[in-house]
DNA sequence: CAGGATACGGAGTGATGACTCCGTTTGTCA
DNA sequence: TGACAAACGGAGTCATCACTCCGTATCCTG
């Protein structure tokens, strides 16, 4: 998954192998979301089915199978931004992709993890996933801007940490449709162009 | 701090036990921010000037310290909002009160932790601290729903999610106060009343 | 200030969890 | 199909950490 043939030192791998580290990759990004990232490597190798000691020639360390998920996930995403970001309604492809990280992330806290490891961690951006992610990001954002869609007073680190703090948000209310779509409007609005100029900072409009 | 002599089955503690039990809290706090909830019970000790001991005897449990911490957070920032929800300008009142959350909030997840918490947290419902929390905002949020300044479609579940999310969201850009105070921006704008009934979904309107 | 009660410090204990090692199994290639 | 390299499983190791226990120090009351 999102690992094509490199042309690299190392022979490719056994067919087995490949099998068992594609499945702990997904299992463990399940896991991680489910139960945080204090689950135990004994509970991922069990749920792979296969032993402690498999996942460790995988990943040499709980930390770099937790890396792995995160730039699987941050590679997913960023394909998804340039798929995107090729539409021809640039702000319906802007709300689409916010909507679709959000859904993601809710009720998987690892996914916002990745979100965050994205600006932060060393090894994702070492990868240079990090850069690619930001890449399309950046280009789903200045698109909708230029068609007036999203305010324009804001760049991609913002965008990242809304996008990280949305998730967080919609985790919070479980899987309630109502708040979780609330809450996703809130944001929404928050993101288009201020309607007027300002919409008056002081209540003299109406007086209740 | 934050907890007056109750009158209790349990007699009042020795000077040296109070001061012990506060600096604890302060400490644990403090540690609980900058390192995540994974910080030793010894490091805490250390910190506090105090042996492992003193910590086990104030606090059975390293959950309950988390649990005391939270709830100390809590308590702090519920007399904010009573403070508040008894001005004479709503809105204000209400932007103030969700600035003075997000700006603790930054680079102190323990602080969204114990947001969290009011939550989800049995021991802190138990409390009753996350039920005052809880009647505190809304207080704030019906005053300044009713006086048109924050739209009406949300309730306290919604704003303690945005809460928590908007923590978040300013946690990951670190100190930049530019950054910051765009995050702000836009979740107070989403937080606005819809300008108008809908400001048009396509982009039919002024091509620039 | 003496005596008892209350707290304290910190070495010790048991559990847990990341990581290693090696005898056994499985895939692959001729 | 045979033989060898590549992978596997999982018992074992070592470090860490929450929590206990008890001899010692500190506070408080009369």
């Amino acid at each position: 998954m999102s690992q094509a043939s490199d042309p690299a030192p190392t022979r490719a791998l056994r067919a087995d192998a490949q099998r068992n580290r594609a499945r702990l990759l997904e299992v463990a990004e399940e896991a991680f979301a489910e139960r945080g990232t204090g689950v135990s490597t004994e509970e991922i190798a069990r749920r792979a089915g296969v032993g402690v000691g498999t996942v460790f020639r995988h990943f040499p360390t709980k930390e770099a199978l937790l890396q792995a998920v995160f730039i699987d996930r941050l590679t997913r995403l960023g394909e998804q931004a340039t798929a995107l970001s090729d539409s021809e309604q640039p702000g319906p492809a802007f709300f689409t992709f916010f909507a679709l990280v959000v859904d993601q992330g809710s009720s998987k806290n690892a996914f916002a993890d990745a979100l965050t490891a994205a600006g932060i961690n060393a090894e994702a951006a070492a990868s240079g996933v990090s850069g690619e992610f930001a890449g399309a990001l950046m280009e789903l954002l200045t698109r909708a801007q230029r068609a007036g869609e999203v305010r324009s007073d804001i760049g991609v680190t913002e965008l990242k940490a809304v996008l990280v703090g949305a998730s967080r948000a919609v985790e919070q209310v479980g899987d309630d449709p109502t708040s979780r779509s609330q809450i996703i409007a809130i944001l929404l609005d928050g993101l288009r162009p201020p309607v007027t100029p300002r919409p008056a900072v002081n209540p003299t409009a109406a007086p209740q």
